[in-house]
DNA sequence: GATGTATGAATGAACG
DNA sequence: CGTTCATTCATACATC
């Protein structure tokens, strides 16, 4: 058993509003900074740039201990979990399924074996003991599954992305206020 | 739609070296794997030719399955992490950095060893070092390819070269061999 | 307090 | 190569 400390954790912010033992083994964001990065994700945010990474952590940390490597992953888990999640969503008119594992969707029929695309760097590698045949890849995307409006958003977010210039934002608050001046800082 | 077809995983993989969560899908390089990866890559490597690839993977292939493209990708991946890590280290302006937060270097990738310990209940067949007979190594792989300059291995490399163990080379440990002799197939 | 869930963290694989 | 996707591991938290 390790108890993990007595009294190092010091957690500068008070601001721990509603989280309960914080003891810092991993990241363990306030509800002020799951409001803030939810607003962004929801304003379309997706993957931020460094630049964005920073500043976000940045602004973050006024809430509490973070750092950008935790606001990188907390956007790369949202985005792969909202999709996930809405790759299995289907109907809810009856949750007959409710999904006893969500982690356990290994839909996709195990491609291990031939997955590698004939890349020119990788083609070197073909011939490795038995002959693996690649299977030109036809169209492996399945992307493009917007289910709800989350797509106006992108484009706003498109343009805050490329102006990047924090002051040029003029219509990407459309619903929250304060998401307006928390784009701001981006 | 194929989502939730339980009935795909379909396991066509043989044994892997008894890494945990083998299912079937990627590569779970086994701790020595790594361990040799991480040394040649602390030794200098970072860009392995296509025929350094091929002797690495097929040095490693003792340890368990591996193709050449599997190395091909950790090298990849360290490399470019190894710049990401030192680019968003930063992030918290509230306190000093140097907290309790562990140091995010690329080597935390030997967890994978032990972490059943929990409530995992799945049958941990004691994959115990299994006694495996160094693979007739004909000399061809060996073949005393020189490796470019790394550091200050090059002397060592050099005698390493003179060796030329080829059919002797069930002297050498192979379970913790130093990093001279585990460059030399290179 | 064991079990299940939500989620942070890690990394293999792949894209552009 | 840098970036992104996909999958898995680890752990805090919730529930009973």
């Amino acid at each position: 058993m390790e108890m993990e400390g007595e009294a190092g954790v010091v957690m500068s912010g008070g601001f721990n509003a509603g989280r309960v033992g914080v003891k810092c083994g991993r990241w363990n964001p306030t509800t002020e900074q799951v409001k803030v990065l939810m607003d962004l994700f929801r304003a379309g945010l997706r993957t931020p740039s460094t630049e964005q990474i920073q500043r976000i952590s940045n602004h973050l940390s006024y809430f509490g201990k973070v750092e950008s490597k935790n606001v990188f992953y907390w956007f790369q888990n949202h985005k792969a979990r909202e999709r996930h999640h809405k790759k299995r969503r289907r109907g809810s008119s009856s949750d007959e399924e409710a999904e006893t594992e969500h982690k356990f969707v290994i839909s996709p029929d195990c491609k291990r074996e031939a997955k590698l695309n004939h890349r020119s760097v990788l083609s070197n590698f073909a011939k490795e003991e038995e002959q693996i045949t690649w299977p030109e890849r036809t169209g492996r995307d399945i992307e493009t599954l917007e289910l709800f409006p989350l797509k106006a958003y992108d484009l706003e977010m498109e343009k805050v992305r490329c102006t990047r210039t924090t002051t040029e934002i003029k219509e990407i608050s459309i619903f929250n206020p304060p998401l307006e001046l928390r784009l701001s800082f981006l």
